[in-house]
DNA sequence: CGTTTCCTTGATGAATATCAATAGTGGTGG
DNA sequence: CCACCACTATTGATATTCATCAAGGAAACG
């Protein structure tokens, strides 16, 4: 489309902030991008990991209220809000990514609001393993752990301490320096 | 609307169950409904208090995989998804629907990841004071504490405690049957 | 290599869940 | 209208989970 403009970010660099004017859609095309909210007081949470083919975020106008960062080096596509949302096909793609973005969403909400850590991690490796897997089925981490506890709601120790664990009991196995395999069951 | 048809529900009855056919639209447009999760082993996670003007879901077809209920005695005015959809005004409508609910889910998830019972439960009392409120200003607060509490992903008693607390401190203050009015800071 | 960042592990404490008992409230039928 | 019953809320005692504090080790980076 003649609208669009691309960019390519290296790993760690801010995309926006909270505040920025939100006249363009971004769409990733390449990478995985954090999109979280920062508290007066420094605490932050990862709101999520958006990855290949999906939008960062859906505010059509006025100023940001979130921040996107990229996790690995990324690629975007920016495209004017008022261009996109006239072209037929960029606003029914809009509309199937909001309702992905709900679905998300809702599953985080009743991830964090019920349930213990090591379900929580559980269900998180579930979510990322339906999102970002290597041509072999293995699960890619390209986060730290404190992205991962910056997600789940925990800090980053129980976070080390539960995936220590599990490899230990031989259910999580590392495959590869970001890579990891579930071999049994995660639960408690 | 021709296509529109138009129900009336006592308080407590089910709106949808997980499975149904997500067929229809339906909009709120008189009392409270509970939006809400269910696990195998019981626990309930309650997404959204869906109050007047506002849509109880954004799944277009196929089969629903949450819940609603009435909170309150409520009235609602439902479409086919296919006819709301070709309306002009039905879609912006429903556009709007879903970033406000986008918004809401986002907040709740900063809620129920980052905070501690006092904070979550003076930013849920903040949040329905937005959306709630009798012509005095009053927040009125429909729900039980169970329900309070499946919301801010907490227990019962928790809740209970925090509020008697906020209430012996004349932070929080009973106005009627079910209203409140909050007179101070309600932090830890 | 040295330096910085990230991760792991242990000891301790605080917040909140759980368990248990009582009190209050609302709805129903006599 | 009252008495009863079921449901909801409060409060206390105790247990558990996870956060915090602290230190050392491993990996990444220039």
């Amino acid at each position: 489309m003649s609208f669009e403009t691309h960019r390519c970010l290296a790993k760690h660099t801010p995309i926006y902030f909270a505040g920025d004017d939100a006249g363009e859609l971004i769409k990733v095309t390449k990478g995985v991008v954090s999109v979280f909210c920062i508290f007066e007081d420094g605490r932050r949470q990862i709101v999520d990991f958006v990855t290949e083919g999906e939008l960062l975020h859906f505010q059509f106008g006025g100023e940001l209220d979130h921040y996107a960062e990229a996790l690995t080096d990324v690629e975007l596509v920016c495209a004017p809000v008022n261009a996109a949302l006239s072209d037929t096909a960029w606003a029914e793609y809009v509309f199937e990514q909001m309702r992905n973005r709900l679905d998300r969403e809702r599953r985080h909400i009743t991830l964090l609001g019920q349930k213990s850590a090591a379900e929580r991690l559980a269900e998180f490796l579930i979510i990322v393993s339906e999102r970002l897997t290597t041509p072999l089925g293995d699960i890619e981490l390209p986060m730290t752990r404190q992205e991962i506890a910056d997600y789940t709601g925990l800090t980053i120790e129980t976070v080390s301490r539960m995936f220590s664990r599990w490899m230990r009991e031989r259910r999580l196995v590392v495959t590869g320096k970001r890579t990891y395999r579930i071999e049994g069951a995660l639960a408690a």
